[in-house]
DNA sequence: GCGATTGTTGACGTTGACGTAAAGGGCATA
DNA sequence: TATGCCCTTTACGTCAACGTCAACAATCGC
């Protein structure tokens, strides 16, 4: 990661984290209406500090594992105040070892799901390259596809 | 998984699907609507046979990791005719491959979902049992979750 | 000063995946 | 015969997660 994403007084507009992340300005202030952020001001517009930006990747996984904004407001809650009702944080924790079982679960479910894919990608080139064999794409174009999603956000490769 | 599921001409009612896999009527009709079922009928009465629960089982699965039914219909077709326009397949095996790069990054983000949480479980653990011990489930109670997991469908844990 | 760009707040529209209610048929049990 | 229960279809409702559009403010380059 670039130092100069780290440098805490580093601040970002709506735009920015959008290009960034590839979200819109329209989500982001979705996620504010829900309670996920909470930028700072500048007079009207939104500033977003780096732990703003922090948060939004959070939510950004959050959602490409299939939590809702519900669920990702829940546990980005924990990281705030610790000492609120303790008798939240024991539901918190509970709904929390639910979801760790559910995402275990995903985690087969995957396994199974891509090795099927595999399956039928080797069952269709099979038949393509017998009857079509023009039809059959580039191993190139697999390399392009990898290498797009890692030009992206290299430094969220290793982001804990 | 019991003999008696496997016999072929074995039979099943929308109802007993749907206790079997916790769906609801209003939902299969609805994957029948949009093509990715198509029980026999018996009278007016829908009768899964048991190639009708194997896609019902693959499409709740591939729910779970996400895909939307029009995505689950594309793979459900492959298993069927196989001799249609090859163009067409051709396109079919691009989307399934980008459907694998999908799912990889996906397994990945679970995996860093999954650490998350446990950790924040175990801060939240160390936090109650610091100052209300009294509020900390059992241990049971994790374990009872597990087995209502497995107890469902214990036929689908190798399920191919 | 003016247009372009980027920002703001509503308010309404959209899409996917069903839920729900209405209206009825078929069969069993009391 | 009536009371349930489960099945059917048709049609409208809902919810999440935004997209889209309108109307307007602030700032930048020229």
């Amino acid at each position: 990661m670039p130092a100069e994403l780290r440098r805490p007084e580093r601040t970002f507009t709506i735009r920015q984290l959008c290009t960034e992340f590839k979200a819109t300005p329209r989500a982001l202030r979705f996620y504010e209406d829900k309670g996920l952020l909470t930028p700072a001001r500048d007079g009207m517009n939104r500033v977003y500090s780096y732990k703003d930006r922090a948060r939004l990747i959070l939510i950004l996984r959050g959602k490409r594992v299939g939590l809702s904004l519900q669920e990702i407001r829940e546990i980005l809650e924990l990281y705030g105040e610790h000492d609120e009702a303790m008798t939240q944080n024991a539901h918190s924790l509970k709904k929390f070892r639910e979801k760790i079982v559910d995402l275990e679960q995903q985690r087969e479910d995957i396994e199974g799901a891509i090795n099927e894919l595999r399956e039928a990608c080797e069952r269709l080139e099979k038949h393509l390259a017998a009857k079509r064999p023009d039809l059959l794409p580039k191993a190139a174009d697999y390399d392009q596809m990898l290498r797009a999603r890692l030009d992206g956000h290299p430094e969220m490769l290793g982001a804990k």
